[in-house]
RNA sequence: GGGCGAAUAGCUCAGUGGUAGAGCGCCUGUCUUACAAACAGGUGGUCGGGGGUUCAAGUCCCUCUUCGCCCA
């Protein structure tokens, strides 16, 4: 058999990923099986292209999902991916602007048309992507929120919401973009600090008394002034209130009120009132019955009401336009360097307009499925993981603003509702639900559809996710895997969409299936940079997993990944440099010493069949490995199932590389060599051990590392045949149970692996040749027993022979150990090298020495002894007793290495 | 401003109250017939600072500092 001396992933992957697909390996249908595990999975947008963030999230949700698989639970991971409207509607319209046109030249259902083209070409892009990273999810099943079924369910959800009165039109300041030129909810606006300033303007009295003077970030919003407050308190503004100020700039004069909102320590303690510009005094206008005067459009620009000589000017070219006139015009006292907050649109950044405008709400303070989504978490009935999430989530239940659904985009799901033309299209009464203009006509008591018009605005993208979980599964069309499947299993998810996203699936499934959509939550570490900042196309700080998978294959990025996901707030990646990955190249290393120890099981087991049955082995190092190998089952066993992918990944590490390949395989070579010829039965023992040993652990490394594991596992002998199945992916998961702990093997080999290791440490700091005899004189006939049946073992790892049971004859190296002394003889030759000796056992005893005064001043402490366990106490004295032995013995040992 | 997380070897990180570990890096050897992407050995740490609880603290409590994330 030829197999290339390094692991070469990028042969196998696409091969093995397509035979599993051909097998059909990642269906999932109902059947009579009672143990389930279902996820949904997050979808990502139609624009996206996979991120590190993204595969994690995958790695973790496929390895899990493989887990279950293996261990015979019904396994459904259902894919899909978001329409996501402002990401897409974007995208095309950078696209079609190439050719100088606007969505407004090609009218609404020629873009959206647009839209869907370019979906149809470039929407599965992540798909592929994830399919590269191994993901073994249920691709005929693949959703997309604006498939037929899944509009079915946003109406339905829609209707009953509407006649349940939870929806509603509000004329109230919403987070506007006017890049985008929609409202988008609190949550998707990102808050900023950014230096500004605070402009200092004298608004004048009326009737010519003086003057007030108002701080303000935004100049320009002051043609929208309809008030300046003042705070009733303040003495400084005592019997000025009610009074009359002429407006700068314009011919308006407005009054001065009285208001707590207003803060005296705040600038002047006068602040104006623009109530269609700014949240706060919106709040304070309604109090004050205040007017609302909309200055700035939805583009962002000045509107006529600003006059003549400001309108149609940018915002912020605007501000700079009124600040020159203002201090033209000697308002403007003064400017001074100010930290103030802004809020930007979370996908371009562009700072927003806080805008008076009419749009749909959702209500949810006080609502059943509020209170219900809850309850669902304050009980434990959904479990978030780590549990710190819990109280994040329940904080932000609890103080619920009612949520805008409503965008003025074309891409996504339009509105259900219409009204007849001529209707007031402010006044919610004039709406009707429908799914059609006939439908709507009717419900409207029109004879004819002509006159009926719907609304224009889409469904925000998240009122269509908040539906993934039963919406994926054929609700409303149908119940039947929403009955087997339903709670699913676990949602994976990243922190920043807790609420976005996380939140309002629990609400939805509450309300409309009456259940919570996942028993667990787990939410996943967010990826960092080096610094520790967030990736961000913007920092262009990122690091793409696809250039990850090309230099080092998908396995070891999913390892990378996984030996990282616990339950940590956040994960730090760093970048490549100069075409490598520290940290997946570890992974990659690790990859390669499974191919490794692979061949060389490959080349010793060729034409091998495995007996039937699980070896029961005699020789020691077997015996060990098995022991080894149910810690190990049991140790990734616990970590898979508490969301410590991390542990799992460990401890996978540590067997294979420490326990596998240094000492098993080493200790196995000589019954497995032909030259000379090991006993027939030793070296068939051999053979079985290694053998499964290497099959049941290729099987517990495959939820990680799917595509290695599987295509090692194809080329051992007598697999399928055992395994009575074609894949590596569908062999039963090990369990811990099936290698009970062998005690007395892990005690008896620590003894060969010290011995062995005492011998090749003289050996390595003296510079003696290997090939000598080897001393070593046990403290009691076990460990001489024991030492002596291994003899041949511990002469084949340390390449010392003969080793002989007692004192070395003349001068010799010396290393005590627990189990004895161990002795290397080497004629003393030059001065250099006996002091070389001296320092090196000096050093040695310095460190006793440290250890063994710790060890004294604790035992000789006597509420020591009265208050810590027997065991604390008794270990601590045997220890001491070792040490003290190993320091006489050192001692000695300095004593005859004299120079001359 | 509120909440949360992190601070351990040069770097990335483990570490159930019993006296600190891994990988990489660095140093010394080794082509030991699976693997130099490796093997054998070694160097390297007042566990962010200060208090406290305890026979015993990297680990539990308080406090401060720095960094970050989420929310307002």
């Amino acid at each position: 058999m030829e197999l290339p001396i390094r692991y070469e992933p990028q042969a196998a992957e696409a091969e093995i990923y397509a035979r599993w697909l051909g097998a059909g390996c990642f269906r999932a249908l109902p059947d009579d099986r009672e143990k389930r595990f279902c996820v949904t999975v997050p979808p990502p947008n139609v624009t996206g292209a996979l991120h590190l963030g993204h595969a994690l999230n995958h790695t973790i949700m496929d390895a899990l999902g493989r887990w279950h698989r293996m261990r015979g639970y019904n396994t459904l991971i259902l894919p899909g991916t978001d329409h996501a409207g402002i990401a897409t509607q974007s995208v095309v319209e950078r696209q079609i602007a190439k050719e100088g046109l606007t969505r407004q030249d090609l009218g609404r259902e020629a873009f959206v048309a647009r839209v869907w083209e370019w979906k149809n070409e470039y929407g599965d892009r992540i798909v592929s992507q994830l399919q590269r990273l191994g993901c073994g999810y249920d691709w005929d099943r693949l959703r997309f929120t604006m498939d037929e079924g899944y509009v079915d369910a946003i109406l339905t959800v829609f209707e009953r919401l509407y006649e349940k009165q939870y929806l509603y039109l509000g004329s109230r300041i919403v987070n506007w973009c006017p890049f985008h030129r929609t409202a988008i909810s609190d949550i998707e606006v990102e808050e900023v600090e950014e230096n500004g300033f605070l402009y200092h303007l004298r608004y004048p009295f009326a009737d010519g008394s003086g003057f007030v003077t108002v701080a303000t970030t935004r100049p320009e919003t002051l043609f929208g002034d309809t008030a300046v407050a003042v705070n009733p308190a303040d003495p400084r503004y005592e019997g000025l209130i009610g009074k009359r100020l002429k407006l700068p700039l314009t011919d308006r004069e407005i009054p001065l009120i009285g208001d707590d909102y207003a803060q005296q320590e705040f600038g002047t303690g006068a602040v104006k009132v623009t109530p269609a510009h700014d949240a706060n005094d919106f709040e304070a206008g309604r109090r004050n019955d205040l007017p609302q005067i909309v200055v700035i459009g939805p583009d962002g620009a000045l509107n006529e009401n600003a006059g003549p000589a400001y309108a149609g000017l940018d915002r912020f070219e605007a501000r700079k336009r009124v600040t020159a006139d203002l201090e033209a015009a000697g308002v403007l006292v003064k400017t001074e360097p100010y930290l103030k907050r802004t809020g930007r649109c979370d996908r371009c950044k562009t700072p927003i307009e806080p805008l008076l405008s009419r749009q749909w709400f959702c209500k949810m303070g006080g609502t059943e499925m509020v209170r219900r989504a809850i309850d669902a978490a304050a009980t434990n009935e959904v479990q978030f993981v780590p549990s710190r999430y819990k109280e994040m989530y329940l904080r932000w239940m609890e103080n619920l603003r009612d949520w805008p659904i409503s965008r003025q985009l074309w891409w996504g799901h339009r509105m259900p509702l219409y009204r007849l033309a001529d209707s007031d299209a402010d006044n919610q009464a004039s709406y009707v639900t429908a799914r059609s203009l006939e439908e709507a006509a009717r419900k409207l008591g029109s004879p004819t559809a002509a006159n009926v018009v719907q609304v224009d605005d889409v469904l925000d993208t998240w009122f269509s996710s908040a539906l993934w979980p039963f919406a994926t599964l054929g609700w409303p069309q149908s119940d039947k895997d929403v009955n087997y499947y339903y709670p699913t299993s676990a949602l994976f998810t990243a922190q920043e969409i807790l609420y976005l996203w996380v939140a309002r699936m629990i609400m939805t499934s509450e309300e409309f299936i009456g259940e919570k959509p996942f028993n667990e939550v787990y939410i996943h570490a967010t990826i960092l940079d080096e610094q520790g900042r967030r990736m961000s196309k913007s920092l262009g700080n990122g690091v793409d997993p696809l250039d990850l998978i090309d230099l080092y294959g998908a396995d070891a990025l999913r390892f990378a990944l996984a030996r990282e996901a616990g339950q940590r707030q956040d994960i730090r990646i760093k970048p490549i440099k100069d075409g490598r990955h520290e940290q997946v190249e570890q992974a990659r290393n690790f990859a390669n010493k499974i191919w490794n120890a692979s061949r060389f099981a490959l080349l010793n087991l060729e034409g091998y069949t495995p007996p039937p049955l699980a070896p029961q082995p005699t020789a020691l190092v077997d015996r060990w490995i098995l022991s080894r190998l149910g810690e190990t089952a049991r140790r990734v066993a616990e970590g898979l199932a508490t969301y410590n992918l991390d542990d799992a990944a460990r401890a996978l590490y540590e067997f294979f590389w420490d326990d596998f390949c240094d000492w098993y395989i080493e200790a196995a070579k000589p019954r497995l060599s032909s030259s000379p010829p090991a006993p027939g039965e030793a070296a068939a023992e051999a053979r079985h051990v290694l053998w499964f040993t290497l099959e049941r652990t290729l099987r517990l490394l495959h939820p990680i590392m799917p595509y290695l594991t599987e295509t090692i596992w194809q080329s051992l002998p007598g697999v399928k045949e055992q395994a009575g199945v074609e894949f590596l992916m569908q062999a039963a998961y090990p369990e811990a149970g099936d290698f009970p702990r062998d005690e007395s093997a892990e005690e008896e080999w620590a003894l060969v692996q010290e011995v062995t290791r005492a011998i090749r440490n003289l050996q390595a700091g003296s510079n003696l040749k290997k090939g000598g005899p080897a001393y070593f004189t046990p403290t009691d006939p076990a460990t001489r027993a024991t030492a002596q049946a291994n003899a041949a073992l511990i002469e084949f790892l340390t390449r010392f022979a003969p080793l002989t049971f007692e004192d070395a004859p003349g001068d010799a190296l010396l290393a005590p150990t627990r189990y004895g002394d161990v002795r290397l003889p080497k004629p003393s030759v030059t001065e250099e090298e006996i002091l070389e000796q001296r320092s090196r056992v000096q050093s040695d005893l310095l460190k006793i020495e440290k250890d063994l005064s710790g060890l004294t001043t604790r035992l000789s402490d006597p509420t020591f002894a009265a208050r810590a366990p027997e065991a604390v106490v008794s270990k601590a004295r045997q220890q001491a007793a070792e040490l003290t032995d190993k320091r006489d013995k050192l001692t000695e040992r300095l004593a005859t290495l004299k120079v001359g």
